[in-house]
DNA sequence: TCCATACATCAAGAATAATAGATATAACGG
DNA sequence: CCGTTATATCTATTATTCTTGATGTATGGA
């Protein structure tokens, strides 16, 4: 991950569609949803999603499948740990108590 | 944290700038930066600087503490885990293996 | 009280991004 | 093949954001 491509998925998060998108599919894990399913439940046009898809898509954010005539997004597990990891690089300047509770806030319940 | 609230945070990373200013604050931990110090590390003019720290600022992932004619700024963890918590909210859908490599890689040396 | 330092705000031009109508492509069924 | 479904791309308009010169405000020292 570098600077360039960190502001890109940051700048992917950074619009309510993009963003609801993203968390959506997080919470559906390994399921994904179908790019059409996606669209219906958030209210958005085809168009608009297709393009807004495919923004995260190059953002490295999520991935995704054909399955027939649809196609199946799935967040990019990869791809949020490696810009998580690029904005935390080096953090708390050796006082441990300035990041855990950054990590505490991640921990799920799963 | 929400979704409006989350927008404008990432909308904040989202510039090559800012995002250089909170991963150099990140680093600086508890001892923080000055805003001269800021600008002159990162080599922006004044007042761009100005309104790039004030975003950050309003984004909530920053905090300012006046220190005679200058202002030290310091990244807010709390900030920071607010915003990685509401993107991770219900991660994984169950399937641990999923989320726990996003934790790893923040996982810091100190 | 006057000056210097450190930072913030204003305003406007330039660059970038968001949306949606129209149209294109890809896959499947008959 | 032909039609239908599912998604992608193109294009233009509108809206937002970035930068910077000029100027304003706050603090401390002489």
């Amino acid at each position: 991950m570098d600077t360039t491509q960190a502001i890109f998925a940051f700048s992917a998060l950074s619009q309510e569609t993009r963003l609801d998108v993203l968390r959506l599919l997080i919470k559906a894990g390994q399921t994904g949803m179908n790019a059409g399913e996606i669209g219906d439940v958030l209210g958005v046009r085809q168009n608009t999603m297709s393009t807004n898809l495919n923004i995260l898509l190059r953002s490295g954010l999520v991935r995704n499948e054909r399955e027939g005539r649809s196609i199946r997004y799935f967040a990019d597990i990869d791809g949020i740990r490696g810009l998580l990891a690029f904005l935390m690089e080096d953090c708390c300047g050796g006082k441990p108590e300035l990041c855990e509770p950054v990590l505490d806030a991640i921990v799920c319940d799963c």
